[in-house]
DNA sequence: GATCTCACG
DNA sequence: ACGTACGTGAGATCG
């Protein structure tokens, strides 16, 4: 026999917050989080599993509309509110739940008691299986059966209950439950039952005629006040005798094989008591130690004692995360048979050896970079690891602990200054080997295979070459600016000073906010965790109430210039007088690529004098060249959603903004004003987003109304653009992940999520995804196509960035015309889509001279 | 280490 | 009624 044990969720997390709330304090986090509810129920439901020891578990929770509310107002009417202490801790109870191993399930419009009853009864028809029930909820007694038992908690311990021991006690059976509820009524659920009849004659009555209608078949010989009251009440008998019956058919899948309690994921689980710091819980969580792979490999003093097999993997350490600054520390090799270390000194040669075979690795890019050699090599484990949204960062020991190898993380070797290394770099190199078909079957089977080999394993060489290139820099622009932005941050200081009246940290948002809307009074604004915001936005509302506002801004400004960008940049200039970016392959979630230490993909453009930044960047060739792509992510939206009229926009290389704004207003192009075209242009950008009213609103600071007739009149102009939103989202929803046109594939997993912001979130990312992504995929094409002609016209001018929708090519002069023309004919024959992409080239000389 | 702010597409 | 636009990286402050 296997037993069903089914948890009535609610029930659990009210009784254990109840438990505690009325002392007055509630027990919090640090961060002031709410945490009683939940260690009340994680003690519960520890205990319900050393007592019962399930084979299945289910935990039931109520959520969203309730059905026996909607047809009844006055059900559960009269309740208090549930506290908001409660309330934010009921999605962390899932959270908690998926952590210990245990499957929940929670379905609106029905109460967690209709899902313990659906369930029992489909466990009821299996005879191997019994159910135990557990909640404080008598209700749910009427469930009980042969083959099902409850365990009623009590304040201080339980009563279990099967079919005899319920009837020994009640004297009816359990099924009649509801009828008791019919007569009685339920005060905390509001329901009225028969007025004046309590349980002691409710229950002798049903002694006597088992069930309601048992008794109203025999009314007649019910005598006096008794009658008087069950003829009265005879229609609120039979409603009620509906609302207390449990409904038994919600209409969910119920595999037991996903009820299965394993146990729980010991690492999350210590991730989520150390997040609401349960300590005492923490100490029980034993982490059993992984198996730890015997490893048996040969340190190579001869690179002629190697033999190796046609597929290899190989890893290789090197001593700084920023592999620019890095020495290489070992590498390892392994094939079906043995693993070799191979010492730093051997290494060059060792990779000649690579050659002609189907090599693996992770972390390609590092390699190029650090070897400078050429590498053969087919499939990179990061990359794949990442398609397949798994670990993939920097660091391999991320992955590998999550398959079982324990092996030390990078920062402690360094920390230990990479003794052992040997046997560390050989691990690496077999776990590669062991595990790389297993992702190479999944991208098979989801299609993502294309995606690796056709553009992230070409791309890995071209992101080296434009890291190893990197991009000159010249200080000697920004010295002056220096001093001016010095100067002039120490004059807006002491301005500050004596406008506030006081000296602080203005660099501090917690003492500006004190400041300005505590001390001084210059508005209403809004809080953050820590005080008041005081952010542009907020800043700008009140600009004309004070001068201070305005320096404010002009600190902030020169500071973030000055620290981020001017002193920033400078401590990346590397010996050879140039920044080498490193550009992350595995990091976004929509496939774009990220740059960092330093990021050279946020360097200021908006703004002019900010902009100045740009004039220290210069060519190590003659001229800085930049090719961007103009609204490729609205060309996308045209060509995925099909929209007739956008597409039709693009083929006439009409100015997008300008005749949606015409459209909008219902008037000529040559109508439009400046101001139209920038609300149309914001309205656009907005949808691609997944905006709602208030967010345009906000945005363009207009009143909510106005925003979302804006987006009313839109859709109603561009139905193709509303038909995609909805459906892809409805196809998110049904597949848990959405697609680029290309077939890459992002889960989101935020759809899946119980509460609503993070769920409306996950919308968000499925209607933005696919176009973001698909751009991405469209430019890392581009880029691999003109990496390949630049080296096979023997150019010399190099690529040396991207920033999402622009190249920029480090150009000789001479050279210009030939990579406008290898650039042009690369970027727009990438792809054919229902509309054309358009791009725009510029050179300078420098990086400011752009245009 | 988390939070706030701000730079980019 | 909720809370309110996608994707990033970095510096300063705070606890």
């Amino acid at each position: 026999m296997k037993k069903v044990v089914l948890v009535d969720g609610n029930n659990l997390l009210f009784r254990s917050y109840y438990a505690t709330a009325y002392s007055g304090s509630i027990m919090r986090n640090s961060k002031g989080l709410p945490t009683n509810a939940l260690y009340g129920f994680v003690g519960m439901i520890n205990k319900i599993i050393t007592e019962e020891e399930p084979t299945y578990m289910m935990v039931a929770f109520d959520i969203g509309k309730n059905f026996r509310k909607e047809k009844y107002d006055f059900y559960k009417e009269g309740r208090s509110a549930t506290p908001d202490e409660l309330k934010m801790q009921m999605p962390i109870a899932r959270t908690i739940l998926d952590a210990m191993g245990i499957k929940y399930v929670e379905l609106a419009p029905y109460e967690a008691d209709d899902i313990i009853g659906t369930v029992a009864k489909i466990a009821e028809s299996n005879p191997d299986y019994y159910s135990l029930i557990v909640s404080s909820d008598k209700d749910l007694l009427q469930l009980i059966s042969f083959e099902t038992e409850v365990k009623l908690l009590k304040q201080s311990g339980f009563i279990r209950y099967n079919e005899e021991s319920f009837e020994k006690d009640y004297g009816i059976k359990p099924i009649n439950i509801i009828d008791l509820k019919a007569l009685m009524g339920d005060a905390s659920d509001n329901i009225p039952g028969v007025k004046g009849i309590g349980e002691k004659t409710a229950l002798k009555l049903l002694q006597e005629y088992k069930t309601l209608d048992g008794i109203y078949e025999n009314i007649d010989s019910i005598k006096g006040k008794t009658q008087e009251k069950l003829l009265l009440d005879k229609d609120n008998a039979y409603m009620s005798y509906e609302i207390a019956t449990i409904y038994r058919d919600v209409p969910i899948n119920v595999n037991f094989e996903e009820f299965l309690y394993k146990g729980p994921d010991v690492i999350k689980l210590k991730e989520v008591y150390e997040e609401l710091e349960f300590y005492s819980l923490l100490k029980n969580i034993v982490v059993e130690k992984q198996e730890k792979e015997e490893i048996k490999y040969q340190v190579v003093k001869d690179l002629n004692t190697i033999k190796l097999d046609d597929t290899v993997a190989f890893y290789l350490e090197v001593d700084d995360i920023n592999y620019h600054n890095g020495e290489i520390l070992g590498m390892g090799i392994s094939d079906q048979n043995n693993n070799y270390y191979i010492p730093r000194e051997l290494v060059n040669e060792a990779i000649d050896l690579l050659n002609g075979k189907n090599v693996i690795t992770y972390d390609l890019k590092k390699s190029l970079i650090v070897t400078k050699k050429d590498i053969p090599c087919t499939f990179d484990l990061m990359i794949a690891a990442y398609l397949e949204d798994e670990d993939s960062s920097e660091d391999i020991t991320k992955l590998m602990n999550h398959y079982n190898y324990e092996c030390v993380s990078y920062e402690d070797l360094k920390k230990n200054n990479f003794t052992r290394i040997d046997n560390i770099i050989t691990l690496k190199s077999k776990f590669i080997l062991d595990n790389y078909q297993s992702f190479q079957d999944r991208l098979i089977n989801d299609g993502q295979i294309s995606i690796l080999n056709n553009i992230e394993m070409p791309l890995i060489k071209v992101l080296a070459s434009m890291e190893a290139s990197g991009f000159k820099f010249d200080r000697e622009p920004l010295k002056k600016m220096k001093e001016e932005i010095t100067l002039k941050i120490e004059e807006i200081t002491k301005e500050i000073y004596a406008l506030s009246g006081e000296e602080f940290n203005i660099s501090s948002p917690m003492q500006l906010g004190n400041v300005l809307w505590e001390k001084m009074a210059l508005g209403k604004v809004g809080k953050t965790h820590r005080g008041y915001k005081t952010d542009v936005k907020t800043l700008q509302k009140y600009q004309d109430k004070h001068p201070i506002i305005n320096k404010v801004l002009e600190y902030r400004n020169l500071t973030k210039l000055l620290s981020t960008y001017i002193d920033g940049l400078e401590e990346y200039v590397a010996s050879d007088g140039k920044i080498h970016t490193i550009f992350n392959q595995t990091l976004t979630r929509t496939g774009r690529l990220s740059s960092m230490e330093p990021n050279l993909q946020n360097i200021p453009a908006r703004e002019e004098y900010g902009k100045k930044i740009r004039l220290a960047f210069v060519p190590s060739n003659d001229l800085i060249l930049s090719a961007d792509y103009s609204q490729i992510e609205l060309r996308i939206l045209a060509h995925i959603s099909d929209s007739k009229e956008l597409i039709e926009a693009f083929v006439n290389d009409e100015d997008i903004h300008t005749k949606v704004a015409a459209d909008i207003n219902g008037i000529s192009e040559s109508e439009v004003t400046k101001h139209m075209r920038s609300m149309a242009k914001a309205v656009i950008f907005g949808i691609v987003y997944g905006i709602s009213g208030f967010g345009l609103g906000e945005n363009l600071n207009i009143s909510r109304k106005e925003a979302s007739d804006f987006i009313e009149k839109y859709y109603e102009l561009y139905p193709g653009v509303k038909n995609y939103m909805d459906n892809i989202v409805k196809s998110a929803y049904e597949t848990g992940e959405v697609k680029t046109l290309f077939g890459r594939i992002r889960k989101i997993n935020e759809l899946k999520n119980s509460n609503y912001q993070v769920r409306t979130m996950g919308e968000r990312m499925a209607l933005n995804t696919p176009i973001q992504g698909t751009s991405a995929d469209i430019m890392k094409m581009a880029m691999i196509e003109v990496y390949n002609k630049l080296i096979e016209n023997h150019l010399e001018s190099k690529m040396i960035l991207q920033i999402h929708d622009e190249i920029i090519i480090d150009a000789k002069k001479e050279e210009v015309e030939t990579l406008k023309k290898i650039i042009e004919e690369a970027m727009i024959n990438v792809v054919k889509l229902k509309v054309p992409l358009k791009i725009e080239i510029n050179t300078g000389i420098n990086w400011y001279d752009v245009k």
